[in-house]
DNA sequence: GTCTATAAATAGATAGAC
DNA sequence: GTCTATCTATTTATAGAC
């Protein structure tokens, strides 16, 4: 008896991981698409196939569930870029990691371009303490490989912050801007010809490669 | 007496107009930092010293004023943009003018690189004709300068798209996270050394110039 | 053109049964 | 843990007086 006691309720908890792990997924593609204020509790609930109760049992507020998808996010990312920059390659390699990374995170979560597009336009209204510690982590992470680059004479000194829009810049258009580039194709306009990831990744690695180590100015 | 009723007329004409343009001012401050689903009709009537129901006169909904405020915003960076292409000048210099022209209209109007942030994240949910019209008109624009570029042997061949985004990614991203960094610089986070709007410009300038004039990869 | 008052709809949150 | 029903606040939009 104890054994089928058990063994139900591992089973229920399973449910409730797996419905939680839904109503991850399903609010991060609303919040991603309509942003905090646009996002609708109810639509999140549906396409989780989950009552839209457990929400709030699961999480207590529609903000609350907005900031854990937020953690969620920035945390993978700073932890493929933390990987990049500790790896034991030369600085240029960590360089091209750290740009993979980032691109690696965009596909593998869609959600997340925009949503930093968002967060960024929102000021950061909803980070909590360990989403900006997550974010710190992937500037600082970029800085250290900027500075072993710099110290073995690799790379001449530059910002770090600049270095850091030039790459993640132009990888977060990119990757935020496919679906509106898709409409606006769809609907005739010629917005020059289409450009693979794999090309994206390759410019952005090339651009800030030669920021870093061509002749400077 | 016809001569004080022109002159009446004037001047209620212009308080309607300088209503008007409060409004418009207002509402592209509300929705650059809350979205369009986040703003708040009540709020942008009163930070533009206007009574609510004027928003309905001038404007027939908060939709229509949204697209008000992106057509604005997309017109005028069209316009300066389409002039750097068009300057009697050598290729080089134009990428120079259109990295300047995308920073100049992002520092006279601060809303447009939150909402241009924010509208790519929507998919271009609230673009209308005349808007995806100036959209392409920016990137036609940027096309011409490479081809021309490219047709005298300055440029090699590139795709547009591609260098768009390296030019625009670095400058949106800048410009729209001026605050966020500020605020992350209070809250005691040590984002790297601040970085200054002409040395952005000047670092984008040279990227860009790089990618297209430098050996191919 | 401008204002007050209010209609009407939407959406976040919770109580309480099971 | 899950669901139904509902409360409540917010907010877009308009009717109608001046």
């Amino acid at each position: 008896m104890a054994q089928r006691t058990r063994r139900t309720r591992r089973r229920q908890e399973d449910r409730s991981a797996a419905s939680r792990a839904r109503l991850l997924r399903a609010a991060a593609g609303e919040f991603a698409a309509r942003g905090f204020a646009g996002a609708n509790v109810d639509r999140i609930a549906r396409v989780a196939r989950v009552n839209k109760a457990m929400i709030y049992y699961h999480f207590t507020s529609k903000a609350a569930l907005y900031r854990e998808v937020l953690r969620d996010m920035f945390e993978a990312v700073s932890v493929r870029v933390g990987a990049a920059a500790q790896a034991p390659t030369d600085p240029c390699e960590k360089v091209r990691a750290f740009v993979e990374a980032i691109a690696i995170e965009a596909e593998a979560r869609p959600h997340f371009p925009p949503i930093w597009f968002r967060e960024i336009a929102e000021n950061g209204a909803h980070l909590d303490a360990a989403t900006v510690g997550h974010m710190s982590q992937i500037v600082g992470a970029l800085g250290r490989i900027l500075h072993e680059g710099a110290r073995t004479g690799r790379f001449h000194e530059t910002n770090t912050l600049l270095v850091h829009a030039g790459i993640v810049g132009p990888l977060l258009l990119y990757f935020a801007s496919d679906q509106l580039r898709r409409r606006l194709a769809r609907g005739g306009i010629p917005l020059a010809a289409s450009v693979s990831r794999d090309e994206v990744v390759a410019h952005v690695q090339r651009l800030a490669l030669i920021a870093l180590e061509g002749r400077k100015a």
